[in-house]
DNA sequence: ATGTCACTTTACAAGTGA
């Protein structure tokens, strides 16, 4: 099985994009995060052509996460998932079924923020998140960033023990300084700072393992600015991450990042700041 | 700090968030 996690930062402007991601990779699910588009507005008729049934979280303008998957619904509506509201086992045609839907989480202190969407598919549960950005360490958002966080570790490590955990997304927080192009010269700045590592080893509790860095001691960027040339000065960070249960570590055979939906192309619109993060799993 | 991008608004530029 294979799973994408992709930052899109916005569907409605990557379309094509998105559409030759799934055709290059052929992912069972794809989890995506900053669509920025309402449920209403979500382009579901496009991905069902394409072979993908839309799981969406949505809002307008910001966030908005969704879960693609290989497949298609019996009935062919617009879908859209109430917050917070449990579905039975839903049949999806051809592939994967899904089941335990569900939109945010308990204690959220921003609860209006479509950040977070979950599914049990393919054997996992999976949960698929956007971290808040916190902006710099002396903004109001830095300390938002971190109940946040808080409140989501303490809901993850909840979480049943079977089906086993995968948590992937946009965590906006690098965890060691081989995820960073500058570590001196970024310690003290977001995603880099000893304060938001602390409170991603707290996310991860006993049970998360950073998959990734299990694999490989490498240096390896999963975002790089669209500012000063970040991409082709390589002047990245690694923050996009994939996070599971210790069972999951053994039957996972490769994950990478697809560097090559960040190089800027003529005959498409311009790239994500963020690659893919790609994991097959046996 | 800022060599960019996408979104919104009573919209044709400027503010916001990343």
């Amino acid at each position: 099985m294979r799973i994408i996690s992709w930052n899109i930062n916005s569907v409605r402007a990557r379309l094509p994009r998105l559409l030759a991601l799934l055709k290059r990779h052929r992912p069972d699910v794809l989890c995506l995060q900053e669509t920025k588009v309402t449920n209403q507005d979500f382009p579901e008729i496009q991905l069902s052509t394409a072979g993908y049934y839309s799981i969406l979280y949505g809002q307008t303008s910001y966030n908005g996460v969704a879960i693609l998957i290989r497949g298609q619904a019996k009935q062919h509506n617009l879908t859209t998932f109430p917050k917070n509201k449990l579905y039975a086992m839903t049949e999806v045609k051809n592939n994967l079924k899904f089941s335990e839907v569900s939109c945010g989480f308990p204690k959220n202190p921003v609860p209006d923020e479509a950040r977070v969407i979950s599914a049990c598919v393919g054997g996992l549960r999976l949960v698929n998140a956007y971290v808040i950005n916190g902006e710099d360490r002396t903004s109001d958002k830095f300390l938002l960033k971190g109940r946040w966080m808080e409140a989501f570790g303490n809901w993850l490590q909840n979480l049943p023990q079977t089906p086993p955990l995968l948590v992937v997304g946009d965590f906006n927080v690098a965890p060691y300084d081989c995820d960073v192009w500058d570590p001196k010269g970024l310690k003290d700045r977001i995603h880099c700072t000893p304060e938001e590592r602390t409170w991603l080893k707290k996310l991860q509790g006993q049970r998360l393992q950073d998959i990734l860095r299990t694999k490989t001691q490498e240096r390896v960027f999963t975002w790089w600015p669209y500012m000063r040339g970040g991409f082709n000065r390589d002047e990245g960070l690694r923050f996009d991450l994939a996070l599971g249960d210790k069972d999951i570590l053994n039957l996972v055979n490769r994950i990478w990042v697809d560097k090559e939906e960040r190089i800027p192309v003529e005959s498409l619109e311009a790239p994500s700041d963020h690659a893919p993060i790609i994991i097959d799993i046996n």
